[in-house]
RNA sequence: GGCGCGGUCGCCAAGUGGUAAGGCCGAGGACUGCAAAUCCUCUAUCGUCGGUUCGAUUCCGACCCGCGCCUCCA
């Protein structure tokens, strides 16, 4: 049992493996709180999430651990645009990502640290930093991390330190960031940001003036308080964070602590939006809550963000949202049959979606395979429909589809999907409307075909269209 | 220029050195007064050109096309 998964240091496939008698230490950068989260950064948390739950499915235990970015440029920014302070403004945007994250059934991760709450942990590692010859303080305070001293710096992303350099230089034609006076090299980065009129009240004390922390700092110092200043197992992100912030992140944690920061990168590929780039230019960052206004549930937008391989982009559009709706009707039916089987309800179903994973996946074991090689979701999902479409709960016993649910329920889990919880579009026909359609369905009863089309044909016009259910009938808007 | 991802049925998408999962849509059938819903059945030779091989969509090379990162964006 073990699951394998793609390590971005070393690009190839690994297995995933915790140290001896420890839990997998597992960190994720998350988000900023500036506003609300949209599905590109849900794809990233979520995949995270899919990632966890199959590793608890397989046996390990984890440490998961997700910052709240809750000091950075953005924060301070927005808050100050909007006149609050910015605990009010960051304590508001994470309660709206908490509750965006239960309502795509996320688990919480072990520990959720915060990096205002981190700041004199960061002073600290930026005084080793120094001391040890990696960092120096410039002229107005600010603290730099000198990357020259760093030999091992763009490791990760497989940058080098020339091509850094040349670049900045060829795509500016030169050189001219402002920050850039004081650095000694282009490609050192703030540890510390000497304080700014524009920061207004957020600033800290440190032995270099008043000032705030630098963000890829933040994350070392919570990785570091967060996992007792060891290597962790793993580090995720989007795959955007590679270059610069995990590079950084390593070149501090690694210059501070003289081991590795962590054994195993796990980067997620970007989202498409209808084929172009999620932008707030472009008008298609969407929310969960934009998603919902338009009829999706969180189920359905989760289904389609986890369906896709992690390390390719995903293209979201809103034909594979009623792709996603479809499906997943189709796996609540395939759950209705074993339910039957067994002689038990909807509400039974819970029972069975569990991270204790049955010895023997039976008929899902493909599905099972799938996940624990390197979070193949789509490989396991065309797997499940796989089984489905043999239609094997016609042939099972209450017992057979007892064990059918336990595996069935396993893959739910990793997953992390929920059936049943599609929100039907409730929408109210007018009284009118209504009893234009009883009309209808009482000549219907009475074998009047021709009043019963006609009526039909009516509420077409008005824009209804009637469905017949076994017992009734639903109203639909045309 | 550097690093990276991709081009597989109308759309989405998995995958393997030996003749291609799955989902959506569509078509046909069953059912239904007719529809709907549901159920059953059906639809590809894998960007181009070379090479290796008994055999390549899968390995190698070249090329074409799309996209991302290299500017504190998941």
């Amino acid at each position: 049992m073990s699951v394998q998964l793609y390590d971005t240091h070393s690009r190839s496939i690994q297995t995933l493996a915790p140290q001896p008698g420890e839990p997998l230490r597992f960190y994720c950068c998350g988000p900023t709180v500036y506003g609300p989260a949209h599905i590109g950064n849900f794809r990233t948390f979520l995949i995270q999430d899919v990632l966890r739950r199959v590793l608890e499915v397989d046996g390990t235990e984890v440490r998961h651990v997700r910052n709240i970015t809750d000091l950075d440029d953005k924060t301070i920014r927005q808050s100050q645009a909007e006149g609050k302070s910015l605990a009010e403004f960051t304590t508001h945007w994470t309660e709206k990502f908490h509750t965006d994250c239960e309502t795509l059934n996320m688990l919480p991760p072990s520990l959720e640290p915060s990096a205002v709450e981190h700041i004199p942990q960061q002073i600290v590692l930026i005084e080793t930093l120094i001391q040890k010859g990696h960092a120096y303080a410039a002229e107005d305070g600010s603290v730099y991390f000198r990357v020259s001293s760093f030999e091992n710096y763009g490791s990760l992303s497989k940058l080098k330190q020339r091509e850094l350099k040349t670049q900045n230089e060829n795509s500016a034609g030169a050189v001219n960031d402002a920050d850039e006076y004081d650095r000694e090299s282009v490609a050192d980065f703030a540890l510390w940001k000497a304080r700014k009129p524009e920061d207004g009240d957020n600033y800290w004390a440190s032995p270099w003036g008043e000032g705030r922390p630098g963000w890829h700092l933040e994350c070392s110092a919570m990785i570091e308080s967060s996992f007792g200043g060891q290597t962790i197992d793993l580090h995720g992100g989007g795959i955007d964070l590679c270059f610069p912030h995990h590079e950084n992140e390593i070149a501090q944690s690694e210059c501070a602590h003289d081991h590795a920061l962590c054994r195993h990168w796990f980067h997620s590929a970007h989202l498409m939006v209808e084929g172009e780039k999620m932008s707030k230019s472009l008008g298609n960052l969407y929310t969960l809550n934009d998603l919902r206004e338009k009829g999706f549930s969180p189920m359905i937008v989760r289904y389609t963000l986890i369906a896709g391989s992690y390390r390719q982009q995903l293209n979201f559009t809103f034909d594979g949202l009623h792709a996603s709706q479809s499906a997943l009707t189709k796996l609540e039916r395939f759950a209705d049959s074993l339910l039957k089987k067994t002689g038990e309800g909807r509400e039974a179903l819970a029972g069975y979606i569990s991270a204790d994973a049955p010895e023997d996946f039976g008929r899902f074991a493909k599905a099972w395979d799938a996940l624990r090689n390197n979070l193949n979701t789509a490989a396991c999902l065309g797997a499940i429909f796989g089984v489905l479409g043999a239609n094997p709960a016609a042939s099972l016993d209450a017992d057979g589809a007892r064990a059918m649910l336990r595996a069935f329920g396993s893959l739910l889990y990793a997953l992390g999907l929920e059936l049943f919880t599609v929100e039907e579009k409730q929408i109210d026909a007018p009284a009118e409307i209504q009893a234009l359609a009883q009309q209808r369905w009482e000549a219907k009863q009475a074998k009047d075909f021709a009043q019963a089309d006609a009526l039909r044909d009516e509420l077409l016009e008005k824009g209804w269209v009637i469905k017949d259910r076994k017992d009734g009938f639903e109203l639909e808007p045309g």
